[in-house]
DNA sequence: CGCCCAGTTGACCAGCTTCAACGGGTGTGG
DNA sequence: CCACACCCGTTGAAGCTGGTCAACTGGGCG
């Protein structure tokens, strides 16, 4: 994918590649690691960044590897894993829109990260990102903000994954997607509203602990329950999300305030 | 560890109250949100700083109080733990010396907050310690590095959670603790090591989303096959730390380089 | 058409939880 | 001083949740 600059159509017309957008047009710009940044610091990361883009259940890069750049999720799904010698996975990390993958000052990847959707990347090379991070203070106020909301969106995780039964893990993994795209749209989650879960099966079962079997047998429950209705697989409408935060097990408000 | 000012004769005889510490001498100097800081970064912290102790089993605070500090730990150990409605309680950060309790930005806290031990806490208010933030670029450097490596950590323990059987989760825990205890000596985990086991069974269990009987029989097993030996209850000999090491299903590296 | 992949469902089983009893150490009050 | 309670920990027996193994369906595609 990505061909080369202005030449070759014929690509462009089916995937509408954006081989380069102006920062300020780009539709993670209010969340992303560039969020805070003035104009002067745009006109610095414009220069620095470049995109790219992978077919879904392509590799991003693997556990162990150098990793020379770092990235913000511009449009699709990545996830991070991690993997035990027998074959055993956990996933660690859902990454959506605006959400950054690659950690500064390390250049060896500490995951697994795969594009579970296509998936298009803003991507830094890292030495000029760290040098961009020490000299202007916005990118890495706005990189420690977004850290902390991923340590507590992971220990959140951990609640579910000690926790919780199949059946609540579900039911939480169905809010957390439909709580996320809602605030992507700016929107609250509430009533009766559509879930697109992009996620295959197993994809979910790593996510949740649990085995693929065992997430379709908890859908198919929940399903009977009324609780959701299946539209196709991928395709889930959720009559009524309180129900549904029930299920889940959680306070109803959701989660950490602020 | 440092008595207190001049007077108070009384207070610091049995518990050795450090009412006041030079940041020169602290135990965690080099490794907390102050490591980075200059001299004159450091008086400015000094003039914040305050110290609190708590005893072994004290709140520090509770999921939605409003907290208005920030605080390290100095010595001794906190836990941080998420309640479900109906009880069921999953610990999501074991606080250590050096780490960090609190978010900067956040005045409610999200979690509950104990002391597994008695624990000294150097505070800053929240205020004063957010405009240091936004002036001084080494605390906020510090904090992010801080806060990289305890989403690393969240991460390790959500694979731990999620696909770990309890056997492996209790020899993950005494690996854990082995390290860190290490890495504050400045030493490397290897060989023949004691483990002080500062968690009560039923905290262990919070811990690694396992019930205390399970984690009772899943040591006595342990002990049986001979990878640690009993010293009491809650001091723990390994006599071979890879042996462990493998028990606990983990890579032998044990985790994320750099 | 046949193959592969994602998903569903069933039968059986293992690992962990639940419930319960018990032991040892410590603190307290008669 | 002992009796008692309480906490922490250990161990046993039984039950349930979720895992394992396997068969089957339906859709997409060479």
């Amino acid at each position: 994918m990505a061909e080369a600059s202005g030449l070759s159509p014929a690509l462009s017309s089916a995937e509408k590649n954006p081989l380069h957008l102006q920062c300020g047009e780009c539709p993670i710009r209010h969340r992303a690691v560039c969020a805070r940044c003035d104009n002067e610091e745009l006109t610095a990361l414009e220069n620095l960044k470049y995109y790219r883009r992978f077919e879904a259940g392509q590799p991003v890069v693997w556990s162990g590897d150098r990793m020379d750049f770092v990235a913000s999720v511009v449009t699709g799904i990545a996830t991070l894993t991690q993997t035990m010698e027998d074959g055993r996975r956990q996933m660690v990390g859902l990454l959506l829109p605006s959400d950054f993958v690659g950690r500064p000052g390390r250049m060896i990847a500490g995951y697994d990260v795969t594009a579970a959707t296509d998936l298009v990347m803003c991507c830094f090379r890292r030495k000029p990102f760290e040098e961009m991070m020490a000299t202007t203070p916005h990118v890495a106020q706005r990189l420690l903000e977004m850290t902390l909301d991923e340590l507590d969106a992971a220990r959140e995780w951990m609640l579910l994954l000690g926790r919780k039964t199949a059946r609540e893990k579900i039911a939480s993994l169905l809010a957390i997607i439909a709580r996320r795209d809602a605030s992507l749209n700016l929107r609250r989650a509430s009533g009766k509203l559509m879930v697109d879960l992009p996620l295959t099966r197993e994809e979910m079962a790593d996510y949740l602990g649990l085995t693929l079997e065992t997430v379709s047998r908890q859908i198919s429950a929940l399903k009977r329950d009324g609780v959701i209705l299946l539209e196709g697989k991928r395709q889930i409408l959720v009559p009524d999300f309180d129900r549904l935060l029930e299920e889940a097990g959680d306070d109803c408000d959701g989660g950490i305030p602020g």
